[in-house]
Formats: structure tokens, C-alpha cells, sequence
RNA sequence: GCGAAAGUGGCGGAAUUGGCAGACGCGCUGGACUUAGGAUCCAGUCCCGCAAGGGGUGGGGGUUCAACUCCCCCCUUUCGCACCA
């Protein structure tokens, strides 16, 4: 075998490793464990491109090398097996979905497995697998039978006291009140409760995809899968609560090790903010006023509203003397009783209208404020004025109280809908002098003219004209005004301190056919119509699994494709008539727990064994693309959260380091005209591209991957031209894996010839089977002890690359590799003891080259289970160095002396050098400043 | 608009704590070997300059003996959020 031949080489190691399962993970408790995951793939039927593997080939590298450090690895590897696309095919060619899945399933594993990852195939799992959608539905039963209490106090295993926690349901305190009433009050009153839970809930309805849609499926009003309009529809939906664990979510991040740039984006996407309820009286000022003010006095804040008051949420209570008019979502309960006759139908039209905008109307529609009069007032409570009641389309029903107290002096939306509308402004914060000079305004003319400035000062300032008879925040700086206020709120039975969060529950239907069934049952009434009440499918019934259909078409109604499958729809227990629940999950569910599957992927009696669990759990490493930042993290980690709480998991995060790897992205070459040219028909010579067909010389740009910009380069590509080796070291070569980076063709030639020359400075080349190469020199033979120099390059490169390895910069781990084959391909004689040191650090990064290489070196047995070498310290360091000689911080010479040189010796050895002496001849010495084994800095002038 | 990250040769990128800017690779130039070279090997390659020397890490200012690195202002690009009171 003369010539390095990656084709013949890696398909035989790759069986090797299959048949002898050489990465099959044992527990082994004598062994300090790592878990390292990569986020499975969707199995597309375009199968991979040459981004995707990018952190799977990091995740490989690393794990390959901890091993070797004597780690007890898990490193898994399976499939996101439900979704959309295998469904629009099917509708479009009834083809089942699980025939499109499996097919594309075993493309893709196909492709994995020419990369030689070190995968534990024996755990390989798919979402859509039914002994996996067993435990993904036992989960959301968990949740069915789980309840938030905000109150439970417990200490979490960092030893810290913490406050609420999921509990089971039955241990919910019932109202004795509701227990009178029996069996079916007690159930609704749990159904209030639980984590799984049945809501009305205004939804994005996307029409085109016959389903509804997550917040966080909808960008712009549009549907993230397809760009399709979606608009808000109130339907009777599964949600989950995932927003009684807001506070848990941010706070914990704090305890992982993650990208600060996603854990800011989990905490905005939370949205915690801080700030008051506040009652206002809905009426004028008068003596129902003044009995509805002396009964709060008496009684305090109440939990619900009365029916006289207007509840508001405000994160600026401080500005609460500036409330010059409220306004109310157009959906705001309250709308109808508080609309005078006269206006009824001008509110009603602009209801309308708002109701019927789609998401995306109504973000274009943005910035230009619109609304409407009520008619009715209400009482500002501290100032005693009677101020209007608006409706808009700013004030959104789902966040806060759906209602606003509007200080159009110091927020920027409310400035501009009263500059609008003609509504009164008032001055309650003075702000710094540095703003009033922007807008070129003095501070005693900031409250008269502060209606025609340009915007609102929203910032933190000083309190000013908020003063009465009770309370006075003139002078407070903003938050002691803030809490001032809060307090005198709290005194009158007006308001509270208040908490919300952008965050809203998780939709959790969807009206398809190719995903999770939701495993309820729903309770028939006389009519044999379904009632609101439930029951969970029976533990022993599960899974429940999908029934075989030829008709996948959305039904455009809420039940979805499932209705259809009458006989599967109705079903009895217990002698009892049931109906199915029609709905089934989001893709989003199967991967909120896989990593915990994969500790023990065959167990057919529990989701997991907890003594599994506890020895692989958490996630040491998890590496996937930034586009799960807030989606499929905040998710799983609130599935882990509520396991945690019910004693199904021993952590309370899932993943204690994240790393996100970059996008790649492509060069496309267009022809002057525009036109795209594909890659085939590209000669790259001399620097440039030329058309093999015209001769025309094509620009290149850098962009990302695309189908319709016909740039995307299958993994296959280089893996058919280059083999595994190549393409695994050019994917890391690019650069550091958290960056944005181009795949150049070009590039993965430069480790192409890389990987040649590391064979050609090992294997003889010229002989007809596998032979080292006769520079290659045993210890025994002459020139087998390495010289001092051969010594220190291969403990400087064992000491880089053994740093750069653990720090997962790859890049420069290769870096060092090619150095050192620089260095040794030009050394006449070749120590076998550097050479072998030289494989095992290759062998992480290009296993199959290494393993032909240990082979060529007399092995017999694979090395990957061969230890990792250690460096000798002393060999890392020079005992001569270059130090460089600067006169005013610029170079000026460099001086030959000891390493161990001292500061004197440096100084003495630096002024007597000739250039210094010469650069120096007409200027005095002010300072030396000597840094020993770094350089010397003549100050002179 | 708000938040975050990043700007270094023709290109991808290197540069522990502030200490020789441009490692390594691509591309390019010259040479060797060769029937041939888009294989391989050797040499060169930040910019200006014949040289001495000078300039240089998006732009401007600052701290320092010394700044790609720290601070302030600005510009550009990318990503995320987007009427969240």
C-alpha cells in the first residue's frame, strides 16, 4: 500500500470499530464520566451539507481525546424524527410520514457514519420510535398530574433555599367550599392547576398549515416554517405552564456554563420585570369615589379587582402623578360595560377591525399609533383628576393586566398617542442635564414645553409635581420614588408590588398528523358530546400511537387530520364511552428529554434507570447551532425542571455546558449576468474561477448555505472526494467553532496535502504494502535517541496540542500538527518515539489515518484505547531565546541570551549591542524596563 | 428602536496575564524534479521604498515604557428581540 488511500483505509476502520463496538458506553464508576451531546438532527430528505457536521466532528474530536485522558464517555447519537416537512409530503404524495422518515433516517445515518464518529450506535434512538413516544406521553402525564405551588419552600442540592415547586395533584389544597360541592367540582378545581392544562387561549392560527402555532414558531407574523400568514384565533387549546417556572428558568442560569449571549436571550425571551399593580377607580371623582377610596383604606389591596376598578400594571409606579389617561386592549373585558352609548359604535368598528388583522398587519401597522375613545373616565387616585379611557392596539391583552395607566411625559409610546390624539402631557421626572441639553431645553422650561419636545424622557430621574396631601416624590431620584409610591399604594389598598414576565405559557397542540399523540381521553356527556373533564390514558395503555391513515390533509378545523380516524377516536374504559384528545404534540417534545433517553435508550419498564441518571447526568458538553438559543433550550430545560421537582431527575439543569457552534457558510459564483454556476462546472485555477464551459472568469461572494441559492455542498462531496479524515480536519481547520466561517473547496486541499505529508513522513510510499518509512528509526538503531531539538518539538507540540484539545480549539491543535510534521518531514532521521507520540495526538482528529499509522508502527490492536501522552516539561523550554531590543517601544534588535537571563545581564547585554549603541548615539537613557524571558524597552529621548 | 457579538494581509485565520502583529493553511511569485503538472520538493510573499527607513490590527481620541488586547466617542457588519407598559 504505497499512497495514502483514505478510501480503502476508513471504510475498513469504521467496520472495525462497528463490529468490536469499540465506543460502546459501560458505566464505570472507577472513571471520572463526561456526557457529551451534540442536538440530533432532523433527518431532512436533503440529507447533510458540510455545516451540519461541524459540531458533531468538534463533539468526536474532543470526546476521542478525553477517552483517551481516561474518561468514562457517553456520546450518543439519534434522530428529531417528527415534523412538518415529512408531513407536507406526505399530504403532497401519500406517502406515510414514517416511510419518509425512516428513508431519510438511514441517508443521514449513513452520512454520520462515513465521518467515523465515535457514536455509541448501541443507543442510536428517533423520536418517532414507539417505545420513545411511550415516555415522551408519560412525561406530559407527569405534567397533567403535576401543580405549581408558588409557595413551597426547599432547598435545591447547592445547598440554597429556594421558593415554589411543582407537587403532585392530589396534595393541591382543595377549598372546602369546592369539596362540598363533590367529585367533579374537586376535578375542575385541579384542572385549574395542573402543568397540562386546557385553555381558551387566543392562538396563532396559521391557515395554510391548517394548524396553531408557538410564539416562538411566528416571526413577523409569519410562520417560521413555510412564511405563511398567521393570524390570532381564540381556541380551546393544550398549554403548558411553563410560566410558573419563569422565575426558576433565569435564575439557574446563573449555574451553567453557557454563551452569556444565550443566557441574555433566555432572560429577554423570560422578560421578568419589576414594577406595581394599580387600581384606579372607573368613574369620576365624586362620592362613589371617595366610599370605593375609604373601603380599600379599610379592607386593602385585593387579590381580583372589584367591579369598580380598572386594574393596571406599571413598571414606572414613580410616574404614576403623569397618568394622564388609560388605555385598555381592544379585547380588554371591561370595554363593553365602560363604552359610553354615544361611542359604541365607533368602539365596536375599531374592535372589529383590530380582531381582524392579521399578526403581520399589525407589526407593519406599527409605530403609527390608533385608537379610540370610550367614553367613559376614570380617577387617577393621585392626583384626583378625571382622566379618559382609551382603547388601542398598543396595550396588548396577554401581557401585564391587558390595561395601562398612560404617563405620555415619560414613555415614548404613550408621548406619541397623545401627541396624536390631543391628550394632556405631564412633566413628573426631571430629567439629567446631560438629556435636557440634547434636546436643548432648560430645566425650567423642561414642564412647559415638554409636549413639544421630540421624545419622551423614559430614563431615571428626579421626581417632580408629584405631590398631595398624603405623599410627595418631588426630588426622590426614580427608584426611591418608586418605592415610596409602592408603599403608599399598599397603605391605601390602591396597589402592590408586581412581577410579570413576557414569557407566556407553551401551546402545546397541534392539529397534525405526524407527531406525539396527546395521550387524554376526553369524558363524553348525556349527548355523547366531549365535556370539558379528562382522564389520562391509563399508564398500562401506553403509548398511544398514531393510527394508520391514507388521508393526511389538514381539516382546517381545530380537532385536525386525526379526526378522521373515527374508530381510533373512540374508544372506552371501563365500560365508559372516551374520546380521544384529536391533537398531538410540537416537534419541540421529543427533544425536551432525549439526552435523558440516552442513558438508558432500552429500558422497556421505566423512560430511564434512576441509577443511570444519576451516574450520566448532566450534559458536560452540549454543542449545537445559536437558532436553539431560546426554543428547544428554554423548553427542555423546563421539562427538566418540573422531573426535577417530581424526583424523576437528580440535577436541576440538563445541560451544564452549552457551545453553539457557527454558521458555515458558502461561496457562491455567479457568472456576470448573475447566474449561479455549481461547483462542477468551476475550474479553480491561478486564484480564480473560470465557467468549464465558457471560460468566464466568476465572481465569488460569501453567503449562506440555501436551496434556491443553489450553493449548498453536501457532506458528501468532500467525503467522496477527500475521505473522512480530510473533511473532519478541514470542518475544524476553518477556524474556532463558534465562529461564521466559508467552506473553501480549495481549503480542504491544504489538509488534504497535510494528511499526505504526515503518511509519506511515517509510511514508505514507494513500497508495495505497508512499511514504515526507512527515515523512521527504531530506539534500538542509530540515531534512535531523539536529538534535544527533536525532543523539545515534540513536547512544545504535545504540550500545545494537548491545551488546545482541552479548550476544543482545534483549529490551532492542528496548527501545531502541521508544524511538527514540517519540522520532522525535513529531520534525516526520524525517532519511532516521536513518531508514535505524533499518531496518538493525530488520532483524535483523523482516527482512521491514525489507526493505519499505528498499524504501519507494529501495533496490533487498535489505539483507541491507548493512553494520551504526557509532555515532559523540561523539554518545553528553550535554554537560548531571541529577546527583542525596542527603543521607545519600536524594535530595534534582537539579542541571543540565556533563557535564565536576569534583568541585569539583559539590560548590560542590550545597551552594549552595536545597533542599540548607534540608535542611541544622540539621545539619553531615561528608563530600561528589562522583562525577563520577554524583551527589553529603552526609554531614551 | 432595544440588546448582544464581531471588525487583523488577496482569502480562512494566529497572537496565556498588555510585551517581537500576521503562526498554520489557501492563493500567488520564482526555482528544482519531470514527457507533463493543477503531483512533490525548495525559496519568497502585510503595505510603501532600490535601500536606509517609514507605515500598519474599521476610524478618532485616551491610559501606559509598551495596546489587536484596557477606557471613551464614532462607523460598519452579523445575530437576537421588537408597541411587553
Amino acid at each position: 500500500m504505497p499512497r495514502y488511500d483514505p478510501h480503502s483505509i476508513e471504510p475498513r476502520w469504521q467496520e472495525y470499530w462497528e463490529r468490536n463496538k469499540t465506543f460502546r458506553a459501560v458505566e464505570d464508576t472507577s472513571k471520572p464520566k463526561l456526557y457529551v451531546l451534540d442536538m440530533f438532527p432532523y433527518p431532512s430528505g436533503e440529507g447533510l451539507h458540510v455545516g451540519h457536521p461541524e459540531g458533531y466532528t468538534a463533539t468526536d474530536m474532543y470526546t476521542r481525546y478525553q477517552r483517551m485522558r481516561g474518561f468514562n464517555v457517553l456520546h450518543p447519537m439519534g434522530y428529531d424524527a417528527f415534523g412538518l416537512p415529512a408531513e407536507q409530503y406526505a399530504i403532497e404524495t401519500g406517502t406515510h410520514p414514517g416511510a419518509t422518515t425512516e428513508r431519510n433516517i438511514a441517508n443521514i445515518r449513513r452520512q454520520i457514519k462515513r465521518l467515523g464518529f465515535s457514536y455509541d450506535w448501541d443507543r442510536e434512538l428517533a423520536t418517532t420510535d414507539t417505545d420513545y413516544v411511550r415516555w415522551t406521553q408519560w412525561i406530559f402525564l407527569l405534567m397533567y398530574e403535576t401543580w405549581f405551588d408558588p409557595d413551597a419552600e426547599w432547598t435545591d442540592p447547592d445547598g440554597r433555599r429556594r421558593r415554589g415547586r411543582g407537587r403532585p395533584i392530589d396534595e393541591l389544597p382543595v377549598p372546602p367550599g369546592v369539596r362540598a360541592q363533590g367529585e367533579e367540582s374537586v376535578r375542575r378545581h385541579r384542572d385549574l392547576f395542573r402543568l397540562a392544562y386546557q385553555a381558551e387561549a387566543p392562538v396563532n392560527w396559521c391557515a395554510a398549515l391548517g394548524t396553531v402555532l408557538a410564539d416562538e414558531e411566528v416571526i413577523n407574523g409569519r410562520s417560521e416554517r413555510g412564511n405563511h400568514p398567521v393570524q390570532r384565533l381564540p381556541l380551546r387549546q393544550w398549554m403548558l405552564r411553563i410560566t410558573s417556572y419563569a422565575d426558576r428558568l433565569v435564575e439557574d442560569l446563573d449555574t451553567v456554563q453557557w454563551p452569556e449571549p444565550i443566557k441574555e436571550m433566555q432572560r429577554n425571551w423570560v422578560g421578568r420585570s419589576e414594577g406595581a399593580e394599580v387600581d384606579f377607580f372607573a368613574g369620576e371623582p365624586g362620592p362613589d369615589y371617595a366610599e370605593w377610596r375609604a373601603a380599600r383604606s379599610r379592607r386593602g389591596y385585593p387579590d381580583q379587582p372589584d367591579a369598580l376598578s380598572i386594574r393596571i400594571y406599571t413598571t414606572r409606579p414613580d410616574t404614576l402623578f403623569g397618568a394622564t389617561y388609560m388605555v385598555l386592549a381592544p379585547e380588554h373585558p371591561l370595554v363593553d360595560r365602560l363604552t359610553s352609548p354615544e361611542r359604541k359604535q365607533e368602539v365596536d368598528a375599531y374592535r372589529q377591525r383590530v380582531a381582524a388583522m392579521s399578526e403581520e398587519d399589525r407589526i407593519t401597522g406599527r409605530g403609527e399609533k390608533s385608537g379610540v375613545f370610550t367614553g367613559g373616565y376614570a380617577t387617577n387616585p393621585v392626583t384626583d383628576e378625571m382622566i379618559p379611557i382609551w382603547i388601542a392596539d398598543y396595550v396588548l391583552i396577554s401581557y401585564g393586566t391587558g390595561a395601562i395607566m398612560a404617563v405620555p411625559g415619560h414613555d415614548q409610546r404613550d408621548f406619541e398617542f397623545a401627541n396624536k390624539f390631543g391628550l394632556p402631557i405631564r412633566a413628573v421626572v426631571m430629567p439629567p442635564q446631560s438629556w435636557l441639553q440634547k434636546m436643548q431645553v432648560r430645566q425650567e422650561d423642561y414642564a412647559g414645553r415638554i409636549g413639544s419636545l421630540s421624545e419622551a424622557f423614559v430614563d431615571e430621574g428626579q421626581g417632580m409635581q408629584s405631590e398631595n396631601e398624603d405623599v410627595s416624590l418631588d426630588g426622590l431620584p426614580t427608584p426611591e420614588a418608586k418605592k415610596a409610591i409602592t408603599r403608599w399604594l399598599g397603605e391605601s389598598g390602591l396597589g402592590t408590588a408586581a412581577v410579570k414576565y413576557k414569557l407566556r405559557d407553551w401551546l402545546f397542540s397541534r392539529q397534525r398528523y405526524w407527531g406525539e399523540p396527546i395521550p387524554i381521553l376526553h369524558e363524553l356527556d348525556a349527548d355523547g358530546k366531549p365535556s370539558d373533564l379528562t382522564v389520562p390514558v391509563p399508564d398500562a395503555e401506553l403509548p398511544v400511537t398514531l393510527p394508520e391513515m391514507e388521508d393526511f390533509k389538514p381539516t382546517g378545523h381545530p380537532g385536525g387530520p386525526l379526526e378522521k380516524a373515527v374508530s381510533w377516536v373512540h374508544t372506552r374504559v371501563d365500560g365508559r364511552e372516551m374520546r380521544r384528545e384529536t391533537n398531538t404534540m410540537p416537534q419541540w417534545a421529543g427533544s425536551c428529554w432525549y439526552y435523558l433517553r440516552f442513558c438508558d435508550p432500552r429500558n422497556e419498564t421505566l423512560a430511564w434507570d434512576p441509577a443511570k441518571e444519576r451516574h450520566w447526568m448532566p450534559v458536560d458538553l452540549y454543542v449545537g447551532g445559536a437558532e436553539h438559543a431560546v426554543l428547544h433550550l428554554l423548553y427542555a430545560r423546563f421539562w427538566h425542571k418540573v422531573l426535577f421537582d417530581r424526583g424523576k431527575v437528580s440535577t436541576m439543569e440538563p445541560f451544564r455546558r452549552l457551545i453553539n457552534q457557527g454558521m458555515i457558510l458558502s461561496i457562491t459564483y455567479r457568472t456576470a449576468e448573475g447566474r449561479i454556476v455549481p461547483y462542477t462546472k468551476i475550474d479553480f485555477h491561478e486564484g480564480k474561477a473560470i465557467h468549464t464551459e465558457t471560460g468566464e472568469e466568476l465572481s465569488g461572494e460569501t453567503e449562506k448555505m440555501s436551496k434556491s441559492r443553489g450553493n449548498v455542498i453536501p457532506v458528501d462531496v468532500p467525503l467522496q472526494q477527500y475521505g473522512a479524515d480530510t473533511t473532519r480536519l478541514y470542518e475544524m481547520f476553518m477556524g474556532p467553532i463558534e465562529d461564521t466561517k466559508p467552506w473553501s473547496m480549495q481549503g480542504v486541499e491544504g489538509i488534504s496535502r497535510f494528511l499526505n505529508r504526515a503518511w509519506r513522513m511515517i509510511v514508505d510510499e514507494d513500497a508495495d504494502e505497508l512499511r514504515l518509512n526507512s527515515k523512521v528509526v527504531p530506539p534500538s538503531g542509530p540515531e534512535g535517541e531523539p536529538t534535544l531539538e527533536q525532543l523539545r518539538t515534540l513536547n512544545k507540540t504535545l504540550k500545545a496540542v494537548t491545551a488546545d484539545l482541552e479548550a476544543l480549539r482545534f483549529n490551532t491543535a492542528i496548527s501545531r500538527l502541521m508544524e511538527f510534521v514540517n519540522f520532522f518531514t525535513a529531520q534525516k532521521a526520524r525517532p519511532a518515539v516521536c513518531m508514535e507520540r505524533f499518531v496518538l495526538m493525530l488520532s483524535p482528529l483523523a482516527p482512521h489515518l491514525a489507526e493505519e499509522l499505528w498499524l504501519a508502527m507494529g501495533h496490533s490492536d487498535s489505539l483507541a484505547g491507548a493512553r494520551w501522552p504526557d509532555f515532559e516539561e523540561q523539554y518545553t523550554r528553550d535554554d537560548m531565546m531571541e529577546v527583542p531590543v525596542q527603543i521607545n517601544g519600536r524594535l530595534r534588535a534582537r539579542l541571543l541570551a540565556s533563557s535564565s537571563a536576569s534583568r541585569e545581564e539583559l539590560e548590560q547585554a542590550a545597551l552594549s549591542d552595536p545597533k542599540i549603541r548607534k540608535h542611541l548615539e544622540n539621545s539619553a537613557i531615561r528608563k530600561v524596563i528589562v522583562v525577563p524571558g520577554k524583551l527589553v524597552n529603552i526609554v531614551a529621548g
